[in-house]
DNA sequence: ATTATAACTTTGCAATTCAAAGTACTTTTA
DNA sequence: TAAAAGTACTTTGAATTGCAAAGTTATAAT
């Protein structure tokens, strides 16, 4: 067993770590706000986001703010605890011990 | 500025992140223990190797234990600065605060 | 009617990742 | 002593990923 395989590939890359960390700590954030966040062009973030609804990781709701659709994500049940786990197991790789022998 | 910023590109690859983590909790691994420990090809671990040695973040020393070549490695001082940064990045990324406005 | 905003999709190129095969050197084994 | 095996790579090549830029659709403001 090795020691990365909790080690969640989809996250992997820091805009889709971004993105879930933001909707860990939010109940929901719209896409401007995300594009804001992460510093990433509107081409590149649909893409990430996309990758992340594959996985059913995270879900989308279209709105309508005033007269202004807005689009908004969430996370799911599988997301969240997939990135409890990948968490976990980065906390486990930093904080591993020794191993004598 | 990003949330992401301080996140090391180096380190979005999971063999990269899990050579850092050994050679951070030992003073030095090994070629072969590493090679087990992550559950890749040779070829693999030596360009991520390779790549790590390039951001002068890992040293290699080559040695012979009994009359086997035997190549270790380590951690630099900038390596140890790096790693600690990202997984401070990591730490601030997953418990940010939800912002107001 | 033109311009702007939102949230994409498409395109296409560049970079990354990886396994597999090849290499050089040494050592062990038959 | 010839063949096989181990160490630590490098090279090759193909697949995947990442990304910016441009294009798209639809509505809204000017």
């Amino acid at each position: 067993m090795s020691i990365i395989e909790n080690i969640n590939k989809t996250f992997d890359n820091r805009v889709r770590l971004g993105i879930m960390a933001a909707l860990m700590v939010n109940e929901s954030v719209d896409f401007n706000t995300l594009k804001e966040l992460l510093a990433v062009t509107d081409g590149n973030l649909a893409s990430h986001i996309k990758a992340l609804e594959k996985m059913d990781y995270i879900l989308i709701q279209k709105q309508f703010i005033g007269k202004k659709t807005n689009t908004k994500y969430s996370v799911t049940k599988l997301g969240k605890m997939a990135f409890k786990k990948h968490i976990k197991a980065l906390e486990q790789l930093i904080t591993q011990q020794k191993k004598s022998k």
